[in-house]
DNA sequence: GTCTATATCGGGATAGAC
DNA sequence: GTCTATCCCGATATAGAC
């Protein structure tokens, strides 16, 4: 019996989910060593003696959010797949992803947002090159005349992230305006897994009788 | 000669427009007052002297940043319009607003993602019933059957609400896909003043032929 | 590997001279 | 109203015992 027991992760596991708990929803600047240790219920030094400082326990964590994520959501991109099942795919990806990491876009963007330099090269790395073959089939479909209004791909492709990022973003905003629970959210993101896929389709498409 | 020279604003106004820009950019947590001192070139105790806090002069940034914004979008979400043209003037007019002040959606939800507890009673005060009209002329249109796909109305809202704020908040990653500048970024904004009005209409009600 | 104690520094805030 | 000097705390980080 070599002790495997589930709840029995290592410090360092512990310390790491921890981690990323508080700078997912204080960011960089409002988390605090202290907390960490706490949620993570450690002496504060081990997080030092296991990651020497913060800015590298931040940097782990902001890698691993991305990496852990971003493979599922991408990975369907480079597919050889029609545009219009591209889309419908990627954005029932993108939305069963998250939900079950729902505090990853607002991370991702307010340090991008924040403090562009500490993570902008390992974002731009990381994604840019995985979106550029969808980038390329949206401009395609744009120079062949199939989508909607004829708008250019940085529009078309705003358009579909807009729809299915912000969401999760403005939960905030949310819950203000409509007065909604954070179990009310849930359905709310469960109704957008219903309808979104086929939505953004045809937002975005010309239908058949446009032809 | 009262010396009311346009470069000569008062200290008080100088610390403030300086801490508009660092708090806009770098959120409450991230803001130093020393920055703010260095930008509006004073010493940093009269950052006190005219505010008291950090708190304080956060909270005067936040709520001019705010009411400078706000009435001009959501004025006539209040007035008796049609629904079509209510969206489309609300469109417009966002686009129009924010495109002066561009950081100001991602500094909105940035603090209201982060350090909710700070700001959302004012942001609730000041927004929700405001915006109270519009959502229940979106609900009047939805018993009637004349949203598209028949989305119940916070769907509605909120893909309008995406449409129109995401891509300010997304600019460092529309950058990076698409690898623009600046000026270029302008442009996309002003495209979107464009063709986005009536696009949101038309993905949001049904049309003619749909009846 | 884990703990306590402590060093060190930065940042918000105040006192007090002018 | 504006400046310098300083206080004080909180936060990251390290030393060193066990």
């Amino acid at each position: 019996m070599t002790e495997i027991e589930p709840e029995e992760s290592s410090t360092e596991e512990k310390i790491f989910e921890a981690a990323k708990d508080v700078f997912h929803r204080k960011g960089f600047d409002g988390a605090r060593m202290q907390e960490i240790a706490d949620k993570a219920k450690i002496n504060k030094s081990m997080l030092h003696y296991y990651y020497r400082s913060k800015d590298k326990l931040f940097e782990k964590v902001y890698q691993l959010s991305l990496m852990r994520a971003l493979p599922q959501i991408v990975s369907l991109l480079n597919k050889d797949l029609p545009l219009e099942e591209k889309i419908r795919e990627f954005v029932r990806e993108y939305l069963s992803v998250i939900k079950k990491n729902p505090e990853i876009p607002s991370f991702i963007i307010r340090e991008l947002n924040t403090n562009p330099s500490r993570i902008q090269e390992f974002f731009r790395a990381q994604v840019a090159k995985r979106v550029q073959p969808f980038i390329d089939q949206v401009s395609e479909a744009s120079e062949a005349g199939k989508i909607k209004d004829d708008l250019p791909p940085e529009q078309v492709i705003i358009n579909i992230m807009s729809l299915v990022i912000f969401p999760f973003i403005g939960k905030p905003i949310l819950q203000i305006l409509f007065n909604i629970d954070d179990s009310a959210f849930d359905d709310f993101v469960d109704q957008r897994l219903e309808y979104l896929p086929d939505f953004v389709v045809e937002m975005t498409l010309k239908s058949d009788s446009d032809l």
